[in-house]
This record gives structure tokens, C-alpha cells and sequence, in this order.
DNA sequence: AAACGCCGCAACCGCCGAGGT
DNA sequence: AACCTCGGCGGTTGCGGCGTT
């Protein structure tokens, strides 16, 4: 195994290390202590150069080293780690005792990096890949709702997870077919269902006049949407030039929105994610981590009707339809997410799924909500 | 059984920054 | 300031294992 020796100047020894050639490295290290490293394999009659000493020691040979695959709690540490951290190996490899940058490395490379690709996720950026996604087969699964409104807004934190949105045709032809679903269904507007709206200026620079020049939208403009409307965009505005929280009193909202619902995540932007990263600990409920070490998060709105917040951060706002799965295969067709061969596959898409799941119920929404 | 191709991972390569002279 | 050494890091390579044909 390993790579085969490119060269031998010096007359150094090369390529993947014998057992006893472990065996001299370590008794000399237990003996004297690492370190030195240009003189150990003199010291310890090696022919090896220092730095191929080391890499064997610290990356195989160290007695802490923890072999065996990674666990789930550790595969949900290292994605969130390289969402914050990106490609900081050994930052990562800090958080996780036992493992090495070379470890998780090599698992990102063979493993995470892979699924996530499959997942239409950008292991770069984590951020779904809007341009992967078949947003025709995200609205079917919407219009199988029945539920405009619902997609429209879900749509609208899919969009609101790409930085730079140009004009895009799909979501024009999307806002067209939304308005002509929309006829007959101004019921779903009526019931209060407290949900989170992370919606970027892009969105409201596209979406916003393309609703208000569809005839079909203009009544959400104007009675009781308008209101909202100014405050979204208010919203939206406040967000997007301040980078940070705005005040929530500055908006008229329902009741069920007073200020004390929201919780300003402290964990927003990545140098104050950093800073508050805990050690690798692993946990019972492998969604409690998530949203805290999402490190993009603006707020959290606690749910009616429920204990648990939502978070949603810019990487981690995507809507997945439940009967419209669009897992991506390495050849860039779709495949349901329950096709996954392995268990361990299985189990990060879970995951990957409740990072990114965005619900907003089938039967109900309100804009005034949103604010 | 043999050939082939893919995958995992140990190990190398090149670069960088810190520290010493 | 310039040079050298050392340790560390991220990217890359390629052997060996394994599954498929």
C-alpha cells in the first residue's frame, strides 16, 4: 500500500514502511520521546528521512490514534467543522480525538465528499446545487400539494441559499405556473403557522415584481397582503444591508410574533462560530448539533405548537418535498434517496435531509407569519 | 480463472511560516 | 536582511484490495 518511492537520493528508503521498521520507530519514540526529527533516523538507525519518521508516527504509528471507521456523531462533526472551517484538516482533526488531518482527509476525499455530490449538495460550499436541481420535479411534488403559496415561499428559501442569483427563466415560468394554482386556494392563506422566512434580495428583487406583474399575484399586493409585503421586503432590505438581526418591533406583526419568540443565533458568521466551537462530544440526537455549528444562521422561531426551534442558515435553507426526493448519483441523474446502498449512506442523507429540510405544512400558511 | 476497473488509504510532494544564525 | 532548518499543512499519487464482467 501507499505510494511507491518516486526516487531514493541519499540513499533514504522510500514507500509504504515495514513492521519492523515500525517497530524500531516506536521503541526509539517510547524510549527518547518524539521530536528531533531530522536526527531520529539516524539516531534510531532508520533509512529514512525525518519527515517520512514523522508523517509514519503521527499518522499511524501514535498510540492515541483511534482506527475503525468514523461514527455518524463523528461524520456530523466533520461536515459541520468543513462548513465553518473548510479544508483546515488538522483544525478539524482537533475537534476529533483519535483522528488524524490525513484521516479525515482521506474520509472526506472517499467518503462525505462523494455522498454530499450525490445529495446535489456542493461539498465546497455546502449549499445545495441549485443548477443540479430539477425544479421541475421540486414544483410537481408542490403542485401535488396543492399548495402555492406553500411552494412559493418553500421556493423562495431554496433561492434564498445562492449567493448570486442571476434572473433566472425557471423561476419565472415557475412564478407563472404557481399563479395560475394559486386560483381557488386563497384559503391556505388564512391559518397562522409560525415558520421561518430567510428570503435574500435576489429573491425579492426577482420574485417580488414578478408577482406584482402576474395578474393573477397582483391581490397579494394590495388588501391585507400589501402590509406584509412592505414588511418583508423591509425585512429583507434590513437583512441584507446589515448583515445581522434586525430589530423585530421595527414590524407589524401577529401577535404569536412578539420579539420574544425570536432567538438571535450566536453563533452567526463564521469567526463567531469558531470561537464557540465545543470539543468533539458525541451526541444522543444527532440533530441537536446541527444548527448550532451551522455557524450562518440568522434566527430561530420556535414552532406553534412545538418545543423545537428551527434554525435555518443560509447553507442549511432548502425545501425537500417529501415525495420528491432529488438525490443526485455520480452521473447526475436522480435517484430517491431511499435507493441508497449502504446503511452508513443512509444515515448521512439523513442527516444531509434534516440539515437542509425546510417543511412549510400542506394545508396552511400565512405571509403575515413570515414576519 | 483471468482481466478489468474502481476505490480506499498510506505515504509522498511541495509549499509555507516560525525560529535560529 | 538573507539564508537555513525544521515542523506542519493541504494536495496528490499510486499500490493493493475488491467487485464486476
Amino acid at each position: 500500500m501507499g505510494r511507491a518511492p518516486c526516487c531514493d537520493k541519499n540513499g533514504l528508503k522510500k514507500g509504504p514502511w515495514t513492521s519492523e521498521e515500525d517497530v524500531v520507530l516506536v521503541n526509539y519514540i517510547q524510549e527518547h520521546g518524539p521530536g528531533n526529527w531530522r536526527n531520529l533516523p539516524k539516531n534510531a538507525g532508520l533509512q529514512r528521512c525525518g519527515k517520512s519518521c514523522r508523517l509514519r508516527w503521527t499518522n499511524y504509528l501514535r498510540p492515541d490514534i483511534k482506527r475503525g471507521r468514523f461514527s455518524f456523531e463523528e461524520e456530523e462533526t466533520i461536515i459541520q467543522l468543513h462548513s465553518i472551517l473548510g479544508n483546515k484538516w488538522s483544525a478539524i482533526a482537533a475537534r476529533l480525538p483519535g483522528r488524524t488531518d490525513n484521516e479525515i482527509k482521506n474520509y472526506w476525499n472517499t467518503h462525505i465528499r462523494k455522498r454530499l455530490l450525490r445529495m446535489g449538495i456542493d461539498p465546497v460550499t455546502h449549499a445545495p446545487r441549485l443548477d443540479l436541481l430539477d425544479l421541475s420535479s421540486i414544483l410537481g411534488s408542490y403542485v401535488s400539494n396543492i399548495n402555492p403559496a406553500a411552494a412559493l415561499l418553500n421556493l423562495s428559501n431554496l433561492l434564498g441559499t445562492q449567493q448570486a442569483l442571476n434572473v433566472n427563466p425557471e423561476l419565472l415560468r415557475l412564478v407563472t405556473t404557481l399563479s395560475s394554482l394559486k386560483q381557488g386556494n386563497q384559503q391556505m392563506f388564512s391559518q397562522n403557522q409560525n415558520q421561518v422566512c430567510n428570503i435574500s434580495q435576489d429573491l425579492q428583487n426577482q420574485l417580488v415584481p414578478s408577482l406584482q406583474s402576474n395578474p393573477q399575484f397582483q391581490n397579494l399586493f394590495q388588501d391585507d397582503f400589501s402590509p406584509d409585503m412592505a414588511n418583508l421586503k423591509q425585512l429583507m432590505q434590513m437583512i441584507n444591508t446589515e448583515g445581522n438581526l434586525p430589530n423585530m418591533s421595527n414590524f407589524s406583526s401577529p401577535a404569536s410574533y412578539s420579539q420574544e419568540n425570536i432567538v438571535p443565533n450566536s453563533n452567526f458568521g463564521p469567526e463567531t462560530a469558531v470561537s464557540n466551537l465545543p470539543s468533539y462530544v458525541p451526541s444522543s440526537t444527532s440533530n441537536s448539533t446541527v444548527p448550532e455549528l451551522a455557524g450562518n444562521s440568522f434566527f430561530q422561531l420556535p414552532l406553534n405548537n412545538s418545543n423545537v426551534n428551527h434554525d435555518f442558515g443560509f447553507d442549511s435553507v432548502l425545501s425537500t418535498p417529501h415525495s420528491s426526493p432529488t438525490t443526485l448519483n455520480s452521473s447526475g441523474t436522480y435517484n430517491n434517496i431511499n435507493s441508497s446502498s449502504t446503511e452508513d449512506e443512509r444515515d448521512l442523507e439523513s442527516y444531509c435531509s434534516n440539515l437542509l429540510k425546510f417543511e412549510i405544512p400542506d394545508s396552511t400558511l400565512d405571509i403575515n407569519d413570515y414576519m
